[in-house]
DNA sequence: AATATTTATTTGCATATACAAACAATATCT
DNA sequence: AGATATTGTTTGTATATGCAAATAAATATT
């Protein structure tokens, strides 16, 4: 692999954020894998575990994903017996399943374990800073 | 939308680079639209331009995309009639078709122009240090 | 009260992307 | 030269994601 600093798009924004996303993600679904969730659906079940009726908008705000995103997502975790869905009029609230809950404890180790794994990769106090930088970045982007 | 600043993940490299990411796609993606062109679309025909006979490997490289997805994205600029793909041997040299030369003056233009678009809305200083830094953290990232 | 507007969610459709496997050709080794 | 390994590309399949439109309900307006 080329480096990212070798490649003609070094100095392009659109290449380096896309380039970081997609390391990150695949770093991330490392430690995902052995309770077989993907990053996006495991942080939305935890956001279900910690506000259990949580609804779909909230919840997409949260995890800065759109509403249909959402809906997707919620459809994969239902299959998979991790959450239900009640609606009431336009309002849907979404629950955690026994199994889920009894699955929050190895969650919350992957998350740990992935914090570990990204801080063994990176310099603890780089990444925080360009953790801060991204997040200044992101709410002045529309 | 919730500031990256105030959502519960803010402090996760997980959820900044993925909505980092989507937000510049969106930004280069209003840019590029005039052209009919997705931005990925567009960086890999402007190094077929610039580098006429260029290899998918070697494409996918600089990209920092997979093989499989630069072929996937040839194959739609070759629909669209503004490359053509020869085969010799294991090899495959990518070509610009005349249609896609007149078009080279308007990318650059979208090119400058998305260039002008983020600066504006991102100081650019404060841009270009996150670049680098993001660069940087890039080639440390398996 | 009837109509219009806004809000919350879901669907239909489309794009982007990658992994693993399949091919296909070339290079290496013996 | 023949067997094996390596390399470059494409396919099959799967995931992630969003926009625009469709629904459906709640709220506001007249």
């Amino acid at each position: 692999m080329v480096k990212a600093s070798e490649s003609r798009y070094h100095q392009c924004i659109y290449f380096s954020s896309n380039a970081l996303a997609r390391k990150i993600e695949k770093l991330a679904m490392e430690s995902w894998k052995k309770l077989g969730l993907a990053p996006s659906h495991a942080y939305l079940l935890m956001l279900v575990l910690e506000e259990p009726g949580v609804q779909p908008g909230y919840a997409a705000e949260e995890l800065q994903l759109s509403p249909s995103t959402v809906t997707r997502l919620l459809e994969k975790l239902e299959e998979k017996k991790l959450v239900v869905r009640t609606t009431e009029g336009k309002l849907t609230n979404i629950y955690p399943t026994p199994k889920a809950k009894e699955l929050y404890p190895q969650m919350k180790n992957c998350t740990r374990e992935f914090q570990e794994k990204y801080q063994s990769l990176i310099n603890e106090e780089e990444a925080s800073r360009l953790v801060k930088s991204i997040n200044r970045i992101n709410d002045q982007l529309p």
